[in-house]
DNA sequence: CGAATGTCAGCACTACTGAAATCG
DNA sequence: CCGATTTCAGTATTGCTGACATTC
């Protein structure tokens, strides 16, 4: 058996190590770690991941419909029903009528939302560096890219429903 | 504000993009459509992930307990049960129990289990080349450094339970 | 009429907890 | 008696589907 390479998934007969060679397994493993992290942070200022990325795209992209409120933070249509009950009772969000078009709800981020945002937006890049404190900067910028790439190259090339 | 960065995930005020610096959501969304390629491309054989990670421990690791065995596949004891049925009833395992301490169980893989582990491995394999195509074969072994470094930082200096 | 929108109800899957029964 | 092992029952969360009423 060859030996110094670091890692192995490249195609051997019977490989010795098939688990780390495993990207789903690698991956799966990861994010449900990661989760578990990111949302004992969240619930610990009351708060829930979609909570987050709702008022991110509405920051970043403004006030929208909720059918393109779902495309923009990929949450399904159902279940941001429940996000926006949320973040308007808490008054993050005003959820109006429009009068363009009656079908829509138009989502607006408040000043108190805005707030809300920076706060989970600190909560998660303390999350971000806890779980990323093995690599450093430059690594971490590495990372980033290659897994963006896969995941872009999964929501394209793969189709989409 | 300096440019040129692939992706930036420093500690800015005001991130633009806040979403796209957030580790959390993006391993969580490439792991969901990682996750659904490979239980679909299990799933057309009728096998589940689980079926393959039992399999190769038990032919990395030889015969074990099933206590030991939900430690080394970080499947569930309570899990474990239904996946080793299934397992025994296709012939791919013996579940014998263990003379010398009759709390155990000793599950132990057959010739048939040894011929599904690489049919299950080629299976996966395929998943693995399908979902990093865009990926080249250093950046494939970067990759999968990188998130190994993560895992096992998240395993050791964040305490099992 | 067909299509889009917000809403609700429910399903499937995964990760996880708790407890009972047996045995060391 | 305490602890470990197998098993079962059930919970929580997440991603996802289907249907319905309203409106374009």
């Amino acid at each position: 058996m060859e030996s110094g390479d670091e890692l192995r998934f490249d195609r051997g007969e019977a490989t010795p190590e098939r688990l780390k060679g495993q990207f789903s397994r690698l991956v799966g493993m990861t994010a449900v770690q990661t989760r578990r992290v990111a949302s004992e942070a969240l619930g610990r200022v009351g708060a829930h991941k979609d909570h987050f990325v709702v008022l991110a795209v509405l920051d970043e992209f403004g006030p929208a419909s909720q059918a393109t409120l779902a495309d923009r933070t990929r949450v399904y249509r159902s279940n941001l029903v429940a996000i926006l009950d949320d973040l308007e009772n808490d008054g993050r969000i005003r959820r109006a009528p429009d009068p363009a078009d009656k079908r829509r709800n138009v989502i607006t981020i408040t000043e108190s939302g805005e707030r809300r945002l920076d706060e989970l937006g600190r909560v998660l890049d303390d999350v971000n560096d806890r779980v990323l404190a093995p690599l450093d900067h430059e690594e971490r910028a590495r990372l980033f890219a290659l897994l963006g790439r896969v995941n872009g190259y999964l929501d394209d090339g793969f189709e989409k429903r």
